[in-house]
DNA sequence: TAAGTCTTCTGTGTATACACTCGGGGTGTT
DNA sequence: AACACCCCGAGTGTATACACAGAAGACTTA
């Protein structure tokens, strides 16, 4: 793989899994030798997180990583209601009623692995929640959206990251998605709309409500 | 001004009006010699334009000018629907209500302005109706919204630049957008989604009608 | 002692040289 | 004659050197 795309993907994952703190300071000299290669690909890197929202420009010096706070929290969520809801809603009026109904059977599957927590980190469960993005995104068939949503989950797996993982959440999350997987099998666009907003609103409050947004303080250096 | 950042716009301002045509491949030795300056802001300046989605990849062999086709206007009004009517719906419980009503009756005036084409490129109006996206913009307050749709009016403008002006349309359309503004003014988010959808759905129409996307054949080299 | 300025230094912006990969064309073989 | 393999070149990916700008610190002066 590129060196650029390597060092891309290392610093994205870093910030996104909270290993790099808001506030920290990017130095591309820094980063070129903690990464073990020049600095024009790290520019790369850093100009494409910044494109990205996961950092920001630091006055000529740099880029910082990005803060992000609770009315950040609620703009990202009011925003991907938007991205969401037309989503839903195209699936519904085009997907594939059989795509859909088989993932709503799965989820009341994974539902019953979730009380039983054998799978302590539910790796299965939110690999099954990507597959149902993923399949509303090919139904919507919309360029612009996809990106659009490609861009919003990041943040939202930066915001997630922060969330100490709660079974109940998580087993009413899996029945809220269900319930949008049958609406859009059933293609009942405005059911599927109402579906999805009910599962923004209450994965809104979860995460306003168990995360700490703002005592998260920028890294020393 | 950085070379990168006059790279950057003068190759998005060649893209957006036309100059430069889709399938034009842009190598980075050519466009440094063209615009007089290294490889390193040219690489600076194609990776942005292809974030913006302006050009597209060529296999590892430097980029092309991004194809525009009638599908990809509609996918692009479909995604611009769920942006601005958001956008609306949230400045019409948001904004300041003078604001919009001062705009409203600014695209009074400019409707008169119109039909008396003293102004034939229209600069003036097209300047109130991007007053009127900055107001929106601020109103709705929201950072994700607002680049979202920075992204999307960069499409929609290369797009327009296809479309022959016509007069009517243009009053139409003025029309459309005082009836949006008097809905924000008023504080009635429900007019306002419905006021805005149905000038995109016109102005769709319009977009689709009047331009020739097909025909446009690939630069020659 | 405080404020202003100068110096220095750190780090980015740009240029250029080198390496490597992917196509294309030509040639040889079957 | 057709197919496969090899050589060559064009162009990108990466490294590095140099120029320049902004900031921090120290020194001087009022």
């Amino acid at each position: 793989m590129r060196a650029g795309e390597r060092a891309y993907q290392a610093l994205r994952a870093d910030i996104v899994e909270w290993r790099l703190l808001p506030g920290q300071v990017l130095g591309e000299v820094e980063l070129s030798e903690r990464l073990g290669i020049s600095r024009t690909p790290v520019r790369e890197a850093l100009s494409r997180l910044t494109a990205d929202g996961l950092t920001e420009p630091h006055s000529g010096r740099g880029v910082v990583v990005a803060t992000i706070s609770a009315e950040d929290v609620r703009s990202l969520y009011e925003f991907r209601d938007s991205l969401d809801c037309r989503a839903a809603e195209l699936a519904a009026r085009r997907g594939d009623p059989e795509v859909f109904r088989a993932l709503a059977g799965e989820l009341l599957e994974a539902l019953e692995g979730l009380t039983s927590d054998d799978d302590p980190d539910h790796a299965s469960y939110y690999e099954l929640v990507q597959r149902m993005d993923a399949a509303i995104d090919e139904a919507a068939a919309n360029p612009f959206l996809r990106q659009a949503q490609t861009g919003v989950r990041l943040h939202l797996a930066r915001v997630r990251k922060l969330s100490k993982s709660d079974p109940r959440r998580l087993a009413s999350a899996a029945v809220e998605h269900q319930r949008i997987a049958q609406a859009i099998a059933d293609g009942d666009p405005a059911l599927a709309i109402a579906t999805t907003r009910v599962h923004l609103s209450n994965a809104l409050q979860h995460a306003l409500n168990t995360k700490e947004l703002a005592p998260v303080r920028p890294a020393a250096s």
